[in-house]
DNA sequence: CAAATAGTGTCTTTTAGACAATATTTA
DNA sequence: TAAATATTGTCTAAAAGACACTATTTG
């Protein structure tokens, strides 16, 4: 009787049809814009990810994320850092969990279903040219999405000539999940514009208490470093004074300085 | 070339063994305990979540959550609600994803990755009865999820004689993933202990801005009922004149009033 | 010194928390 | 009227925002 039981646990599960499961990987980092009128001014910074164009079809010459399939042995955690490791050769220095993506025709190859992470890739752990193992043309992208109206939002993707764009809809569920719904899309694959929003909305609101900042930034940072990492991230803008005061409680001095920048040094500060 | 190359990738989709993909569900509801000293005292309210008892292999006896497997064509939010519905009838206020759990040895029966759910059951939606079309034995069981020391934590489940234990330890991975570990498993099967206590966990946090408490409530509802609601999931207790600023914002009156109490009427507001 | 960023102090406004007091209903 | 909950007001403390001011370094 019990063995019976069990055989038909094991008879259920062989009887479905399983899907393909990825991990997609949506790779952020802060790229510094070195174009400065003098040699003084702090770098511009820009928020940008990492898009990989595809060789062949389906989407033959979008872009897309890095991702693949999970294998067996590994968690969806070690296969998504498995896969942005493969394609950058570098650690990210955090993965956070976005969402499941699965939606029964979103690949024409058929029954893939993803689970998307936001990585954060640390500033100066990176090597100009990315692009791992495998010869595949990989970009970093500045990223901004704005809310045009009501519930309508614009995303774009730039790198020199390489433009992309798309435009969401943001809709909950009457269960009250949360998801962007593409409207219109040039030159992303898949529903990545989708994936792409949820991930920066996701990070955004890790970034409000600075968890994911710190992330962006090498060990030791200055507090006008972390400042601009928050303001570009939650794109927004605060008094330096309030910034500081609000940030206190989440790092400690090491006793350290920076120098030689042609101003006053600053403190370096680590993550408490 | 082309179409080559599309071979290729349709054929690597195929080389992978896939995973079996379920979808479990942590439901929550308040329960009511309806052993009053006076008819004029509130009853008293408890947290409590839906286990199912396993009749067969593995883990013959101990309770699980609700959950089955993906099924093609359908999303693994609609399997979610698909299967709370078969087990309790009922249709849930709010579905929230919770995270994945892919231990390759989290299930003797195979490879078998699960999306888990945190679903909130509203107040007045529930027949007394609980389990669906077949006729498992389904209950609800008090949950309580204590800190005991630093990042060790005590969950209980209880109903009537039944209890359950578990002793886990809050973990976080390098890359910044956060998970409970399980030390100590008394009667859960799976990984389920660490499966409820990452859904309480992220369900306190919706709930400190009061997202996941109204999904426990019925449409319209008083301010005192909402603030046991937060009282009881978060396990703090406030002042009635500083919650009432505090909700302020995210409700609305309805000009309606409650009757027939024994005390002063309370206004009933609903959800803004 | 001028330019540029670093860091401090203070004032005001907004929230959050504690507590007292008043209001209303039913057995 | 007593018991119980509903609701408002007020005082205090803490946090957030605006702004002025001082400090330090390098060409």
């Amino acid at each position: 009787m019990d063995t019976e039981k069990e055989f038909l646990s094991t008879y259920n599960m062989d009887k479905y049809e399983r899907p393909s499961v990825t991990a997609d990987v949506v790779a952020f980092k802060i790229t510094h814009t070195d174009q400065c009128s003098s040699y003084r001014h702090e770098p511009e910074c820009k928020l940008s990810i990492l898009l990989v164009k595809r060789g062949g079809h389906p989407f033959k010459g979008c872009w897309a994320l890095a991702g693949g399939f999970l294998q067996k042995g590994e968690t969806i955690e070690e296969c998504a850092v498995r896969e942005i490791q493969e394609e950058t050769n570098i650690t990210p220095a955090s993965m956070r969990f976005v969402g499941m993506f699965t939606e029964p025709n979103r690949d024409p190859r058929g029954w893939i279903i993803s689970a998307v992470f936001a990585s954060v890739m640390r500033e100066g752990s990176m090597t100009d040219a990315v692009g791992g193992d495998d010869a595949t043309d990989a970009k970093w992208f500045d990223i901004s999405l704005d809310e045009t109206e009501q519930g309508k939002y614009s995303l774009h993707l730039q790198n020199g000539d390489i433009s992309l764009s798309a435009v969401l809809k943001s809709e909950t569920t009457e269960t009250g999940i949360h998801r962007f719904v593409i409207v219109e899309n040039n030159g992303l694959a898949f529903d990545h514009a989708s994936i792409i929003a949820n991930a920066l909305t996701a990070l955004r609101k890790e970034g409000i208490h600075f968890q994911s900042c710190f992330d962006f930034l090498p060990e030791e940072f200055t507090l006008t470093q972390l400042q601009r990492v928050q303001e570009i991230l939650l794109n927004t803008s605060m008094i330096p004074a309030n910034f500081r005061r609000k940030v206190a409680d989440y790092v400690t001095e090491t006793g350290n300085h920076t120098s030689g920048a042609g101003h006053r040094p600053a403190k370096l500060f680590r993550k408490k």
